[in-house]
Formats: C-alpha cells, structure tokens, sequence
DNA sequence: CGGTATCCCCCGCGATACTG
DNA sequence: CAGTATCGCGGGGGATACCG
C-alpha cells in the first residue's frame, strides 16, 4: 500500500490497517475465526485472492502467523500478540460507528453475513439440554438468502444454508432490517415481536427464553447519537 | 468510497475513515488546526484537490462543520461532537502503532513534518519570559529543508522557514533520524546529546531547561514492542 | 476446501496549471 | 491563501476460471 511519509505511529499504523476490507478481517479474526473459509464468511464481498493478499500482509505486519493444518488442508491463521492488540481499535472504531455511522441503508442487508454475526453471540447455557435447531426465514429476501439453520450444541453453534435434517425447535420469522435493528441495538427485541415484525413458532419454553439466549452485536448497549 | 455490504459500525465507519489520508487529516483537526493551510502542514504529502474531497466527505459525515471567515478567506473548518470523538479511534492507534508499526524508514523522515509536529508540543510556561528564538538544522537534510525556526512567545509557537529576523536563542543541531526517534521516545533525549547526535548552542539555562521543555510525542512514553 | 492464475476495467489519486 | 479544473496513469481489486 501506499505510504504517507511521515513516521508518525498512526500514519505507520494506518499503511496495514486502513487498506481495503483489513478491518473487517481483523474483526472475524479476533472474533474467532481461524479457517479461511471461516473468515470468508465474516467477510462474504471479499475475493479469494484478496483475502489471501491481506493475511499474507497481516503475517508481514506481525499481526498473525500461519500454522499449516495438520491433514494438510490448508492453514490455520493465528494472532499473534501484536494482532489481539488490535482489539482496542476494533472497539474504538465500533463504538464511533455505532454512534455516528450512516443510518443501515438497503445494500447493507445481507442476511448470511446476520447469521453468522449472530451465531457467535448465542447464549447455549440458557438453552435446553440437547440439541437445539433454529430456523431463520427472511420474509423479504430472495429464495436463495432466505432460510437459515442454526445447530445449537453444548457450547458450540453451527451455521446451515440447507435443511439439516433434524426437526426444527424455534422458527424466527422477518424482514431483514427489522432483525438488523435489533442486533445493531437500535431496534428493540421485544417490541419488535409484539407488533409482529418478528414471529416466533415452537416450543413454549424457547419462545419465551429467546431474548435471553440472543445475546446480540457488541456494540448494542451503545446508543445511535443525533 | 466503496461500501462493504455489511451493517457493522466497524463497516459503516471504515466507508470514511479508512479512506487514504483520512486518519492524518483528522489527527491534524484534533490536535488543533482549523484552517486548510495548517492542515496540509501536517499532512504534507497530500494534494490540495484530495484534501479539500476529504475535508467535504467529513463534513457529509457529520465530523466537522465549514464556517466560512470573517474576511473572506476561506473557511475554518471545525469538528463537532462526532469528529472529536475520533480521538479515541486515533488513541488506539497511535497506541497501536507505537507499540507494533515497522521501523522507521528514511522515506518517512520528513523534517518539516517533524518540525511541524514539535511546534504544538513545546511547554512555553518553562521557557524564559519574552520571545525565544528556537534554530533547528538538520545536518542531512537537502538545503531547502535544512533550517527550520521556531518562534515562542507567551503560550503561542509559530513554525519558520526562513529566519524570522530575531537572535537566535537557542541552535539544535542534529540528524533527522536522531531527532525523528527520541520525538518518537524510541531514543532518549539526553543520552543524544551526551554522546553528541544532538547538539544545542546558546543560553545556558536553555540548554539545560531543553529536555524539559520539550515535550516530545504524545505516544512517547509507550515501549515498542518486539 | 483453500487457494492460484489471469484478465481487464475503472477510478483514485498525483501532477500541474490556473483563479479569485 | 484557499482553493478549482483538467488530464492522465497505475494498479488495486472485481470477476471468472482453474487446480491440488
């Protein structure tokens, strides 16, 4: 990337960190993901080759290092202490955008990357015993975005684009940016489900538990300013 | 700039400020430019034409308002609520940066820049009362860059590229890199001009008040890493 | 699954010149 | 001083196809 000549610490900083998509793979990073796929699926626009350009300059930065997987396939992409660190600008920057960001307009809406943003923030404990599948409809998005599974076993939330072949437990029904509210904090759950934005069928127990176990974006407790 | 297609405040607040010199520009408002010249005095590298689009793209975000001057002469570009929040986001990675950005390299070594930089952070309370006349020479420096004045008076600095017509009180005599690291806190101050990097002429109590009086980067205190 | 390899387009940006 | 206008290019990155 370009340089800036200065060796101010922002503007060295600034040469890895603000190229195009950087943040956002920074952010599936620290978020957990450690698989190439993994991160694709945080970050869905990015072309094949471009991410692996920036996990190449991620490594070159001493952000991440590289572990080759051990069957072979591929590699596994791990911080380092350098890249846990930059959490604290992954903060800083969510709680400015949640703030003062532009209002959520159409093409922001994509309902996978929602999924996936919302599996990893799924309280199992307050779940029953067992497996529990979701099913997520998106009343408004075309037939290949619009069912979800999410697989809910002990700690662990596995995300499905088909039928996973086991009953479903709780279906969630709506309209893409009615849930995107509610995640991004700025709508509110509950309200949401009593006027009927939001429907919930199944079983009695998970309907009423659902806005316990949905835990919601980070950055939800941080209210829109203006 | 490009969008994402995501609804993440990280997304949402990368559209504007992961744009090229954008985080330059706003470390320049924070610290306390207001009008177009200053800015570019700190972000020297960027083209009037690209600076003025940046300064408009903040404004359209919500970061600074235009007031135009009295006089006629231009505006006075003031932040709001929204943009002196940004520091948190330039704390972290100033801080970031600090701890972790690759060395600097002779390109980065921009006297002016340096110059412009220590002008906002000299403690003019312990300099002696009146007009001190500070003289910088970068030994390698090309000649147009080679001298720089500093003019202290009361709580005000101004930055000089030609002699300003006053004594001089006080010569700094040293090499960009030496100076670039200790402003940076990488090297140290008084370990320079023991072993002769750094070599002041003038006032005794200058001299010896220098190190104090300097207050160095902002981020200098912190260690860097690795 | 986890990437490469190629092609090609567009537009972001630098450079320069000009203006009120 | 504080911009505006214009031009031209370089390469960043999107799209697509392919591979181990």
């Amino acid at each position: 990337m370009s340089t800036f000549g200065q060796f101010c610490p922002i503007a060295l900083a600034s040469e890895i960190l603000t190229q195009k998509w950087m943040l956002l793979i920074v952010r599936e990073l620290n978020a957990g993901s450690k698989r190439f796929n993994d991160i694709r699926r945080g970050v869905p626009r990015i072309s094949a080759t471009l991410l692996k350009q920036r996990l190449d300059q991620l490594e070159l930065a001493g952000a991440l290092i590289k572990k080759p997987m051990d069957n072979g396939a591929g590699d596994e992409y791990l911080l380092t202490d350098a890249g846990r660190e930059l959490k604290n600008i992954l903060g800083a920057i969510g709680e400015w955008g949640q703030r003062w960001a532009r209002d959520i307009s159409p093409e922001d809406l994509d309902p996978g990357w929602l999924v996936w943003a919302m599996h990893r923030r799924i309280d199992t404990s307050r779940m029953p015993k067992g497996r529990t599948v979701l099913e997520i409809e998106f009343t408004d998005a075309p037939k290949s975005q619009r069912f979800f599974w999410l697989l809910c076993h002990k700690d662990n939330v596995d995300v499905c684009i088909k039928p996973p072949g086991y009953d479903t437990d709780l279906t969630i029904k709506t309209d893409v940016l009615t849930l995107a509210k509610v995640w991004r904090g700025i709508g509110e759950l509950k309200k949401e489900i009593s006027c009927g934005h939001i429907t919930l069928e199944g079983k009695n127990d998970l309907k009423k538990q659902f806005p316990n176990w949905l835990l919601l974006s980070i950055f939800a407790k941080i209210k829109k300013q203006k």
